[in-house]
DNA sequence: TTTAGGG
DNA sequence: CCCTAAA
């Protein structure tokens, strides 16, 4: 493109150096100009024409100060240093290898810029020569990109090639495998300083001849490096250009395998070492499926990890490996981070784990998210077992395996239909636990409480209770037991059944309690009431005070009036308030509406309005006579 | 945390 | 009694 006109002027100049650098070739040399070049890369303009001159030493082998001085004449007078830089570096490939530098100049390039691109590097671009080249775009740009797939190296395109360049050994290897499937039309001063280039490259892999020459390029950029520049310090010359040029050359190398030009002297491509094709493989992992594999192993390791360190974070990081590996397996371990995110403290989380974190995870997590009490939390926590166990079986033998979606889809079916199963027991699990739950603390309580005698055994939720013996109301204590008979009848069996764990009967003593209580402190202030009243009673809230306060009002009929009749009926069958209890209520029912309307609460009021009192009394009467009446 | 209310 | 919303 551009380069081809600077190439022609260039055209004398390479061909001093290719002079040179048919005489010596020194991997030192070139290792001294890779050196200028990270210096340069910082220093950019300065460092442009020094490249170009780096660049025809490293051509030359041994640096020729003329090659070097002409060519840095003829690019400072040709390139002002900023922008032009890197073209001309390139331009100088293209003199001196033309066609085939060109081509490996813009392979180079569009690495450079599609790493650029990858790691967002944009400062160090704008910065570098190397920028301009990424502006400029080339076809050769995608189809290297493709080749490479940008790995996600996060260091500076400068920095990796300098560090690629530093590490450089002097030494070439002899065994090239510059097999070019594209014959070098560059003479071979060019293709020798293109492997030098490359070997520059590819330092970080000791000299690695293996030729998968894909790998290399990426894991290049992949591996970012400490720079080396000391050593080749004192080169001083453009590194950039080299750089540049090195990578494309090893690309195009690494594509072309042909030992035509390879020289002893000069280290050509090298093959990826293990550890390149591991790293590559991490980021890129799509392409080779033994890649893949190798990386999904490093990833499945990576969240093994985090599960086991429990960081449940959905870290961006975390998602973003799955992501990259595949859809399938993104989607999957996200999801498990996420469900150890979201309960942790499940033991089930454990659990988990060791069998199908991902799947199971999910599970739970959903639970856990629903479950906004403790109440719901501890079931949350058995049906997690339920499905480890049910699920645990088969998962842990599916494992984690990228395989199939399939597999995996089915797995996930597989535990929703366990997890539901397991949601049914959950609920009626998680009830028994509730009350023994509220059998542990509230009986003894219960004993303490005002329970002065234990009568009533027969009911089975007294059993249940614990021995938390009711205390008999002063008033019948003949009528409580009956009470107590047909209330167990009745209600326990619909309590042991449903989810109220333990239904405890009001005695006739509690209810008189609660009646003064209201009578005392008026409706609606239960929590007094409770504090009052009920101190010792655990089992007896304030909510608890409330609904009984209610049952009663229904029970006399005050509330329900328009269904009075079926209401009597209903009372009758609920239960037998002694008329005491009910006339009481009544009294309180008028004086303070249940839903605390206006309530004069307070005792006073009712001191104060003691025709009132009387009066409701009397309209109260007629009901609760009717209700007796009924009954 | 308490209260009111529905279930 | 349980559960929840609202205060």
């Amino acid at each position: 493109m551009e380069n081809r006109p600077p190439t022609i002027e260039f055209e004398d100049e390479t061909i001093d150096v290719e002079r040179l650098l048919v005489e010596p070739q020194d991997g030192n040399v070139p290792l001294d100009s890779v050196m200028c070049f990270n210096e340069k890369t910082s220093e950019k303009a300065t460092d442009i024409r020094e490249v170009s001159c780096s660049f025809g030493a490293t051509s030359a082998g041994t640096a020729h100060e003329e090659g070097d001085i002409l060519n840095r004449d003829v690019l400072n007078s040709l390139h002002t240093e900023d922008d032009g830089g890197y073209f001309r570096l390139q331009n100088d490939f293209c003199s001196m290898g033309e066609e085939y530098l060109l081509g490996v100049g813009f392979a180079e390039s569009i690495t450079d810029l599609e790493y650029v691109s990858s790691e967002c590097l944009q400062i160090s671009v704008s910065d570098s020569p190397v920028l301009t080249c990424a502006g400029i775009d080339s076809p050769w740009k995608s189809d290297l990109f493709k080749i490479m797939e940008v790995p996600e190296c996060q260091n500076d395109v400068v920095d990796l090639k300098s560090y690629e360049f530093s590490e450089i050994p002097s030494p070439q290897h002899e065994s090239e495998k510059l097999a070019e499937k594209k014959p070098l039309k560059s003479p071979q001063e060019s293709i020798d300083k293109v492997h030098d280039v490359s070997r520059h490259y590819f330092d970080d892999v000791p000299s690695d001849e293996n030729a998968t020459s894909l790998s290399h390029p990426v894991e290049m950029f992949s591996c970012p490096k400490d720079e080396k520049n000391d050593e080749y310090g004192p080169a001083g010359q453009s590194g950039e250009s080299n750089r540049i040029q090195g990578k494309d050359e090893l690309v195009t190398l690494l594509s072309a395998e042909s030992p035509s030009d390879a020289l002893p002297m000069l280290k050509r491509s090298r093959k990826p070492t293990k550890r390149y094709i591991d790293e590559v493989v991490d980021p890129i992992s799509r392409h080779s499926k033994r890649r893949r594999e190798v990386s999904s192993s490093t990833v499945r390791d990576k969240y093994v990890g985090v599960k086991d360190l429990k960081k449940c974070h959905m870290g961006s990081k975390a998602m973003k490996l799955p992501a990259e590996e595949s859809a399938v397996k993104a989607i999957q371990v996200p999801f498990g981070l996420l469900v150890h995110k979201e309960c942790p403290e499940s033991p089930a989380y454990k659990l988990v784990n060791s069998s199908d974190k991902r799947i199971l995870m999910n599970k739970p997590k959903d639970n856990c998210v629903a479950s906004k009490n403790q109440k719901k939390r501890d079931e949350c926590t058995p049906v997690v077992h339920q499905m480890k166990r049910s699920d645990g079986t088969p998962a842990g033998s599916q494992k984690k395996d990228d395989n199939v979606s399939g597999a995996h889809l089915m797995k996930k079916d597989q535990y929703i239909t366990n997890i539901h199963l397991t949601k049914r027991n959950e609920s009626v699990m998680a009830t028994s636990q509730k009350k023994k739950e509220k059998d542990l603390n509230g009986g003894p309580l219960m004993k303490s409480d005002d329970c002065l005698t234990a009568p009533s055994q027969k009911i089975k939720e007294r059993s249940m209770f614990a021995g938390s013996p009711k205390k008999e109301d002063e008033c019948a204590t003949a009528i409580c037991q009956k009470k107590r008979d047909e209330f167990p009848t009745v209600e326990s069996p619909e309590e042991v059944s449903g989810r109220r764990k333990h239904h405890r009967l009001w005695t006739n003593a509690e209810v008189k309690k609660l009646i003064d209580g209201v009578a005392e402190y008026g409706v609606g202030r239960w929590s007094r009431i409770k504090k009052i009243y009920f101190p010792a009673s655990a089992h007896r809230t304030s909510v608890d005070l409330k609904d009984k306060w209610r049952n009663l009002l229904k029970a006399s009929g005050l509330q329900g009036q328009h269904k009075e009749q079926g209401e009597k009926k209903r009372n009758i069958a609920w239960r037998p308030l002694p008329k005491s209890i009910l006339r009481r209520v009544c009294e309180l029912a008028e004086m303070h509406p249940y839903p605390k309307g206006g309530k004069p609460t307070t005792a006073h009021i009712r001191h104060v309005s003691p025709d009132k009192s009387t009066d409701i009394t009397l309209s109260d009467y007629r009901r609760i006579l009717r209700s007796i009446n009924g009954s």
